[in-house]
DNA sequence: GTCTATACAGCGATAGAC
DNA sequence: GTCTATCGCTGTATAGAC
């Protein structure tokens, strides 16, 4: 098969190696094969390994911090307007041709050369733990930690693009709301009269 | 300080630098200087840099892969048995000095090199798939795909190592106890007569 | 836009003095 | 048990032909 757009499959290939072996471990080398080039013709694509790191990055956070900070200053229930984006921000996520998982899960984010790239991704917890503790202060939720809590939230959605990255997904929205629900049942308060 | 026990001292600033870094892109310098001696000296300890990730990897599942495969053989409810589970091990971690997520978060075990390890890890979640579908087809769990299901008890427990490694944990039981709720809530299907 | 050839920095590991 | 010195290899990135 003929690649249409060299630049894009070499997000993608790239992408699936990085979260296999990491970002600082993949090499350029692996990369170009995987995209079945030789290793010097991909830096007429791209500056430099980094700069294809930071796209993915972009591609995958961009719009997600837009949406968790307008969920933050809506008006409603927290546990709703989590769910909502729980919901959005899975089914977007499971479309992607990338393997986006890579960018959270891997050591990508901790290298000191990417620390602009770390930063952005913290403003972007710091709104979800706003969320979460808006949901614990109105007894919508359970008494957490919102730094363990938000850790949570973060790992369950990595888990679900995990999964779907690696399986066949015949229904992405119907996976996403799975996800979602998983996640409330988790943070809601029981409401029965007998606690635990 | 003086390093009482310089072997141990290299597993635990391996460890962590491997879940800052990734295996493959920990470097022994790195280690050394961490350890405050000089990179050769590590190969007095340690046959290789594989020989440090299958220590840290054996004393952390070698103990939970026994504990997962008697919570699958007992009998009582897969609930009980999983909450069981998941409050031993947590407060397992919780106490040990080394950075026990690196091993399960990282690159480590999908380098071809540690192959090994990865198949040893792969019947521990075997297992844990084992007792999630006992509680499915018992009716205690909502029907959820398995895999799914131990991806995200995986996910969720690596997110509570990852903040009793940040944070000051005061009582690492009652975090421990907290861990395995969160995640019995998210698991338990609810008995309210009103879905969802 | 892709290739071959290559520069040069950093890697894991070894040798041998102390 | 730790050191200095160094080997052989592999990494990113560049130069220049086609």
């Amino acid at each position: 098969m003929e690649a249409v757009d060299t630049r894009q499959e070499i997000l993608i290939q790239a992408s699936r190696l990085f979260k296999r072996l990491g970002y600082r471990a993949t090499t350029t080398r692996e990369i170009a094969k995987a995209v079945n080039i030789k290793q010097p013709s991909l830096f007429h694509h791209f500056a430099s390994k980094k700069a294809i790191v930071e796209e993915i990055f972009s591609l995958s956070l961009k719009e997600a911090a837009i949406r968790i900070e307008e969920a933050c200053r809506q008006e409603g229930p927290a546990s709703e307007r989590l769910h909502q984006y729980l919901v959005w921000d899975l089914s977007t996520l499971h479309r992607m041709p990338m393997a986006m998982s890579a960018i959270y899960t891997g050591d990508a984010l901790k290298s000191p050369e990417l620390a602009e790239l770390a930063d952005k991704l913290k403003s972007f917890y710091r709104a979800l733990e706003d969320l979460l503790e808006q949901g614990i202060r109105s007894g919508e939720f359970v008494d957490i930690d919102p730094q363990l809590g938000r850790l949570m939230v973060a790992s369950i959605t990595i888990a679900h693009l995990e999964y779907s990255e690696d399986a066949v997904i015949d229904d992405p929205d119907r996976l996403a709301r799975d996800g979602a629900d998983f996640v409330l049942r988790a943070f809601r308060r029981p409401v029965t009269g007998t606690p635990l």
